[in-house]
DNA sequence: CTTAAAATTGAACGAACGTTTAATCAAGCA
DNA sequence: TGCTTGATTAAACGTTCGTTCAATTTTAAG
């Protein structure tokens, strides 16, 4: 009778009713919009359910609790964006002449992001994600720990690879401030409109992960020349 | 008999109830606390009193409203930083020789935050501002366009001028990348220990903004120094 | 001391909140 | 056809929300 679960994988014999199935998305499309907007305490059960054109009883139904549906909010979509990061990674460190290009690193792990976005509610979900990331109270809930540390973790020891040259602090505090750039992009970029204007065209997310990646790129390339390069004149070895 | 007003400076001819002020001072330091960590629809007008050590009708009688008491918390605090932010960048500007350094400016856009933090309730204040300024729906509120944007604009003028090798673009997205990176620290250094653990020293706030200033100063005047080159390279001038 | 304004209180208002319950509907299977 | 089970509904549960009001206490000034 009660579900009462997350079933994210409904892979059971039973076929489920084909209906419930699209009314369970339905919600999920509701609360993705709203949470993204307004938070998780901004929004109420009974704004997701008619948004989701269904009953307030049905919400709670399939999803349990209104942090039920919050969490499936994020768990839909997680899977293929994650597979999609890895996959850009992998192929970035199969070059197997030298190490690879940080700026092929940063960009697999920005693109499957801002290519999310032109799907429809995609745009909403990237500004759910990073909402939550900057959440101080994000490690109570755990969503981001359990969902986007495993991946990060990957792209940071990508990073040390493809920048031998600079310390581990330094690579790590590389990771955060392209995170925190991008979040503030996705998150709310009527700022950048509102102070900048023309200056920084918003509307193609395309072409902002490019301008981030580039930045950062050269930003991290450069510093680790003139690492080596100092290496090089103080200690005179290295000469590969 | 009902204030019903923010009265941001009380100097009216009026004494005023020093009391008064004490108590003022309790519910917005509450309010301060309570909205950084939860957002202004995570707590209740009950919470931020209780915590006030003050009844809920006090809270409504001296603020008007749970809006009004958010922006009170706001522009109480806004004033001393901005006038902070302000005196250190025009220091940077005054220097005669030569166009100022890019983290001088940039020390002076983020240092005056740093440094509130040392103070009680400071913490929760940069956390507070960051939670805003990364809110999709800020730009309803107005209070970031309205307390902090006027600052933003003056420092991203500055960059302009401590850059002049880099196009309007280029210094615009570096001002927007910086903020995220800044935002991001002050208002979820957990994730970054989570991470990074041991190769990132969240604790120092100062040593942190150091890091943030160094990454971008040596990136933005790296590139400008490419740009420079390439710029000397194909057009043969600008030999100053 | 008197008095008016400011500060503070307890109590209540109606609305909205998340959650639950019991009943009904729809479908697949015996 | 009956039966089982998931899907869906209307209604209500008790709680908490922001706000308001009338009354009282405290303070500063005449």
């Amino acid at each position: 009778m009660k579900p009462r679960k997350n079933s994210a994988a409904p892979d059971t014999g039973r076929p489920a009713n084909r209906n419930g199935e699209r009314t369970r998305e339905r919600i999920l499309d509701a609360a993705e919009h709203l949470f993204s907007a307004h938070g998780i305490d901004g929004v109420s059960m009974r704004d997701i359910a008619a948004r989701g054109r269904a009953t307030l009883a049905l919400a709670n139904y399939h999803f349990g609790s209104k942090d039920g549906l919050y969490r499936a909010v994020f768990e839909r979509r997680i899977a293929p964006v994650s597979a999609q990061r890895r996959a850009a990674l992998a192929k970035v460190l199969a070059r197997e002449h030298g190490p690879p290009a940080i700026g092929a690193v940063l960009d697999a792990l920005a693109r499957p992001w801002v290519e999310l976005r032109d799907s429809p509610g995609g745009l909403a979900y990237t500004r759910l994600v990073a909402r939550e990331a900057s959440d101080p109270a994000e490690g109570e809930r755990g969503i981001v720990g359990a969902l986007l540390d495993p991946v990060a973790r990957d792209f940071l020891a990508a990073m040390k690879v493809a920048l031998p040259g600079l310390s581990r602090q330094r690579v790590n505090w590389a990771y955060h401030f392209f995170i925190g750039a991008l979040l503030l992009i996705l998150a709310n970029p009527q700022r950048v409109k509102r102070l900048s204007g023309a200056a920084c065209a918003v509307e193609s997310d395309s072409a902002v992960v490019s301008e981030i990646v580039q930045f950062f790129s050269e930003a991290l390339a450069g510093s680790q020349a003139a690492c080596a390069g100092k290496a090089v004149r103080k200690q005179g070895r290295k000469k590969t």
